[in-house]
DNA sequence: CACCAGGCAAGTA
DNA sequence: TACTTGCATGGT
């Protein structure tokens, strides 16, 4: 009787690990700010990045785009990659600033789709970081595909090793009903499952929650 | 010591 | 188009 596995997983894993609580972040402009910061880093690193800038008084949109690049990567030193993603923060920041007046509300405001190529056209923004942006800074239903999506479903033999991050956003909004919050939990509770039971380089764990799909 | 972490862009053939 | 490489800190 399974005719939405997707959903069906979804149950699994919220009545397993329960409500994640994402993203972990005081204002959307913290949570844009972390998305680029998160690029192929561990949290807790990018946790220390934005201490630092708000320890600093830095979080701000005015004050990020008016503090030179280089004090913005040396606070930003924990997350690794820091002269990158500074960069890429500051060419996110300057659309804000060219396109919207500095207003991020009125960023936020634009049309999904639209909003989706604006970032997609800032250098340093690809398809995750944009969706992450969408779903958790914006709360558009813009479904979230990283490394652990791609790999807890293809371990399981629910999707096919070589798919792109297309076809996987695809087969998850053709499946499941088109809602913020469940996008926004699923794809939490997807992390959890990775980091707990779905690590690079191991075989299928015997634990995992979801091993009978 | 090696390997990994909530990617992306640029270079090569 | 399909690989490969650079970017970098901190935990295990």
């Amino acid at each position: 009787m399974k005719n939405n596995t997707l959903l069906d997983i979804y149950q699994s894993l919220l009545s397993c690990f329960g409500p994640q609580k994402w993203w972990p972040g005081d204002s959307p402009f913290e949570v844009m700010v972390g998305a680029v910061l998160t690029q192929n880093t561990n949290w807790t690193n990018v946790s220390r990045a934005i201490e630092n800038l708000k320890r600093e008084n830095l979080l701000s949109f005015r004050v990020l785009h008016e503090l030179p690049q280089e004090v913005l990567a040396e606070n930003i030193r924990p997350a690794g990659y820091f002269n990158l993603k500074a960069n890429r923060l500051k060419n996110l920041l300057q659309l804000i600033a060219n396109d919207y007046g500095g207003n991020l509300s009125d960023f936020f405001s634009e049309e999904t789709s639209v909003l989706r190529e604006c970032l997609l056209n800032v250098k340093g923004i690809g398809p995750e970081t944009a969706d992450s942006i969408l779903l958790y800074a914006a709360g558009k239903p813009s479904f979230v595909v990283d490394t652990y999506t791609h790999r807890i479903l293809s371990r399981h033999g629910i999707i096919p090793e070589e798919s792109s991050y297309y076809d996987i956003q695809e087969y998850f909004v053709d499946t499941l009903p088109e809602d913020t919050q469940l996008y926004n939990e699923y794809h939490a509770l997807l992390v959890r499952l990775g980091k707990e039971y779905c690590k690079k380089g191991k075989p299928l764990c015997e634990e995992c929650p979801i091993k009978d799909f």
